[in-house]
DNA sequence: CGAGTTGGTTGCAAATCGCAACGCACTCGA
DNA sequence: TCGAGTGCGTTGCGATTTGCAACCAACTCG
């Protein structure tokens, strides 16, 4: 039987597994940048204020973890850029939750950023939702289930 | 006019408030604690395997921050829980969408979690979708305006 | 040639971390 | 009433990680 979502574990290692990929802030920072299409090494490390040492180590983390890969753009001088992989555009909900956190409950004057679907202009929502009820969920009306 | 998501900022200080908050990887791993009905300090510190002078700090944050909510579950002797306020609650679109991409990105032979809706038993998904088409959409079909 | 750009590496002081030990307030059983 | 146990932290300390700044190699452009 499916305990409730708020007593039973989530299965805590997905969160966990994440985290050691995007548990650390630059991270996440540096994969806003390369959303944004800020993809080259000094474009990052200017656009979220990084040390290039640090930004060194995370590039090279987030590359083995196969969420960003590093390849060349220009071939002489051999300069590089690092574009998310499929693993990395998946990250896209995480950060966009994100952002909608902060736009509603840390926005201290700023205007919010509303996203748009390209095809019919609406804005669009970024929720846990029921496919069969076509609405959205809190998180008290989740059970969950462990397989 | 509406850039692409892919090459305008997507508001950068919502994403950077936000992480102000749970941009550290135990705050992220006390609030899935706190998700799942574990709210007491030994408890939690027991569940995730933190040290205790870090959770005094992290919740101290937390609940600084409004995410967090103390208060005594028992008089005599005076004890005290950890409840997730309502912004806190908002936050679990980003524990969700965090689990999400571990169960599909780092699965390792785990089983992956299944949220179920309680009204109707289907599977749930989180995912950035359009309230008019009643559809997911991926990043590459999303733009930013700034108001 | 000389200056500028890109993509880093190295060194070091300061902050943060994890672990272990300790402390205080309270309860419970004998 | 005494000692042990529990809940919720605080303190101390060595080890790791951070941020800043300086430096560097390869290459291009004027």
């Amino acid at each position: 039987m499916p305990a409730r979502a708020s007593d039973t574990k989530p299965n805590p290692d997905s969160i966990t597994a994440a985290l050691d990929v995007i548990g650390d802030r630059w991270a996440v920072l540096i994969l806003r940048a390369v959303f944004r299409g800020v993809t080259r090494f000094s474009a990052i490390r200017d656009d979220i204020g990084i040390a290039s040492n640090l930004l060194t180590t995370r590039l090279n983390r987030l590359v083995n973890e196969n969420v960003l890969e590093r390849r060349p753009y220009c071939e002489r001088p051999l300069r590089y850029e690092y574009r998310l992989t499929d693993a990395g555009r998946d990250l896209s909900p995480v950060l966009i939750s994100l952002m909608h956190w902060g736009d509603r409950h840390r926005q201290d004057g700023r205007v919010p950023t509303v996203l748009i679907h390209d095809r019919c202009g609406t804005p669009v929502r970024n929720a846990t939702h029921c496919p069969e009820c076509a609405c959205e969920i809190d998180a008290t009306a989740i059970s969950s289930e462990s397989s």
